[in-house]
DNA sequence: CTCGGTGCAAATGCTTTGCAATGTC
DNA sequence: GACATTGCAAAGCATTTGCACCGAG
């Protein structure tokens, strides 16, 4: 089952870095981003927590989710809005988003081809990617049509 | 000569929009994006503007750099940080970034397959893009090297 | 002369920080 | 016990807003 793995992750993570602990409020904030679907935003996050009785603190969720996003757990990312958007990480492959600046639907994707000229392109310059982003702004068919 | 050009299409989407006004800060603004040279904060196209002795609030730049945003004069982007940066579009190809999460360098490029392999993945969804944005996160070759 | 635009400063909203209290190792 | 981590509230920042004044059309 995920949890046991993503769970293995963090305990790993945490033992390698060597001074981190093992607090439960880390493993309750994964917990409830292992339930996430798609994104959310830290607010949204903590709100789940609270109210399912977890007692942790915003800036707890904030430190957590950046512990989560470097041992590849969570994936953080800003569209146009001034807020970080978040999503789980486990499990899914490496996907891309098309984000319709009508209704803000955001529709995932991924792309064999996209990902090796990426790779290409990065070698050309040797550049070692370590994570990349495709935004592809614009309407959805949903908003097309109407 | 490209300011001319740049003028003409700003004064042209002024006049589209029916009530907007040609006002001297906002060609002061444009001014200042097109002596630009790559990307750039509200804050430092803000500081030029001042010690050019041009007078402006901040609250005029950001108004205008959206404005300029709409009628395709500049670009806006969100890296990883929680500042805006901007660059000028006019005369520009389209491009997109590598971000060296180390030292903090922008190194832009393009590809044509990339940009058509976007449209294909884009028409699948029958999705209508209006802008892209590609950002590979990484390491530049002159901090592997260090 | 009318209303859109500007400057200023205050307000907003996300995120970070400082510090005492807490609990892991 | 030592010290990393937490919670809380206050501080920081980038960005936005409210409003009186100004000036383009």
């Amino acid at each position: 089952m995920e949890k046991q793995a993503a769970y293995a992750i963090l305990t790993d993570h945490l033992k390698a870095q060597g001074k981190l602990r093992a607090t439960p409020e880390r493993f309750a904030i994964l917990d409830a981003v292992l339930q996430s679907q798609g994104h959310f935003d830290v607010e949204a996050l903590y709100y789940r927590l609270i109210t399912n009785g977890v007692k942790v603190s915003k800036a707890t969720v904030y430190n957590t989710l950046e512990l989560l996003q470097e041992c590849g757990l969570v994936s953080k990312y800003r569209f146009a809005e001034n807020t970080s958007r978040y999503e789980k990480a486990f499990g899914r492959p490496h996907h891309h988003h098309m984000i319709c600046l009508n209704c803000g639907d955001i529709i995932e994707f991924t792309n064999d081809r996209l990902e090796r000229i990426q790779e290409e392109v990065a070698a050309g310059e040797d550049f070692s990617i370590q994570s990349t982003t495709i935004q592809i702004f614009g309407t959805c068919s949903k908003c097309t049509k109407k």
